[in-house]
DNA sequence: ACGGCCAAGTTGTATGATAACCATATCACA
DNA sequence: TGTGATATGGTTATCATACAACTTGGCCGT
């Protein structure tokens, strides 16, 4: 059994990453224009539509631009890189925890921030998507997405839009080992209950706005996802069947 | 003076987000196979061209993947989308600051984290980092490369490598930012003590293991740090001269 | 000196052809 | 009948060429 997953490196990519490492060296700095697809074509001994399609892609992940009639030009902006995760993870039970982690700290910080600034009207729309999240288990789904809308709700409450995107793309990684959790139909009745008592508790210290008890809800609230999440049998490399 | 920024959207442009579309809104599933290039192209009524080119910048994103001879299919994990920032909100006063209260949640625990986990080793990885930050700015420099380079070592401390990455990602908008603030010659002086001061009592912290203490020197640091940043005037919308 | 215009260069798009590759059906042979 | 080799059509990858749309800079005429 081999490691075959690396495929046909094709030539697109070969020129974009000789020309990402271009840029990443610093022998084109931000500003610089490219040579002209008619130079770098033979330079690198390709056509044009491999030499285009290799630039669509860097200007994609917003390191080149590209002016019609003028040239192609790095972006002056290039180095802002996106923070991207191997999907992978989400096979890892170590690697899953360790997101969790970081949630702990995000989610702590969150519920205690929304707890200080939440509003009536955010305060009502966290209550009603905790009513869902029951309407949806009541229905016999698996309350994942509810639950996500539910952290959403609060991570509004906080009125900083990059909490908001952090946590939600953190969460990405660990809905896929939640799902799985809560396919198992003997434990799915008993954690949904501790999960719902946990996000009653933080919704509590939301309405009281208070701060530190709503920091101590969702830490623990964490804490105990991860144990939840723990108490499945650990999968070293999971692949097995197609 | 216009907002004469929006450019042509191109026909690549166009058909990627047509096909982006046709995947969000599910129309396309994990695991399909998209029409041949011969049906889509007629289809969007674009040449062969144009079409690769969306494609290709969708394989970019990690959403489509193609093999030769089979087809193009829907990624099996599509949706694990990357976080994405704006670079423009390094020009923005007010969303650095929000971001820097991103970064006060994940250093606090980061430190609480490092202080508890740490070897000995990396508490003089952390130490020789302190001190690389004294001597970029005895010689000179600003000191924010060496600076972010000083937490990178706590942060790998905690041995979980998405703390890491996750506030490598959000450094890069405070990065620009804190560069205009310590270009003011008079306050950087200042300020550098000021940091420096902030810095030794993390580090003390966690070389004592004092998890509670590291917590709230970090959070102390970044709460000082907004401050030192919101002490510049804010700059409503910048943009004023190319 | 100045303003409009043209021409060369560059990217965007279209078209056709060929190579490499895959999946399936077909067929020959045991 | 079963099985394996093979033909075949479909698909993506790459190449080559041509034209359209656009930018830039210089040239020319006034």
């Amino acid at each position: 059994m081999f490691e075959r997953i690396s495929v046909n490196p094709t030539l697109s990519d070969q020129v974009a990453q000789a020309l990402f490492a271009r840029i990443e060296s610093g022998r084109l700095k931000p500003g610089d224009k490219l040579p002209s697809e008619a130079v770098l074509g033979p330079e690198f001994g390709v056509s044009r539509t491999v030499l285009r399609e290799a630039i669509s892609r860097l200007k994609q992940e917003g390191l080149l631009e590209s002016r019609q009639g003028s040239g192609v030009f790095v972006s002056v902006q290039a180095g802002m890189k996106p923070l991207k995760i191997d999907a992978s993870v989400s096979d890892s039970r170590d690697e899953v925890l360790q997101i969790v982690e970081v949630r702990r700290a995000l989610d702590s910080e969150v519920a205690a921030l929304a707890a200080q600034r939440r509003s009536d009207a955010q305060l009502a729309e966290i209550e009603r998507a905790f009513e869902t999240i029951d309407a949806d288990v009541a229905a016999g789904g698996d309350g994942v997405a509810t639950d996500i809308a539910f952290h959403r709700t609060i991570a509004q409450a906080t009125s900083n839009p990059f909490f908001l995107q952090t946590v939600e793309f953190l969460s990405q990684y660990v809905m896929r080992a939640v799902r799985v959790t809560r396919a198992n139909e003997a434990l799915r009745v008993e954690f949904m209950r501790q999960v719902r008592d946990e996000h009653r508790a933080i919704i509590e210290a939301i309405r009281k706005q208070d701060a530190m008890a709503a920091r101590n809800a969702a830490a623990t609230h964490m804490f105990n996802a991860a144990r939840r999440l723990a108490s499945f049998p650990p999968e070293p490399n999971s692949h097995t069947n197609p």
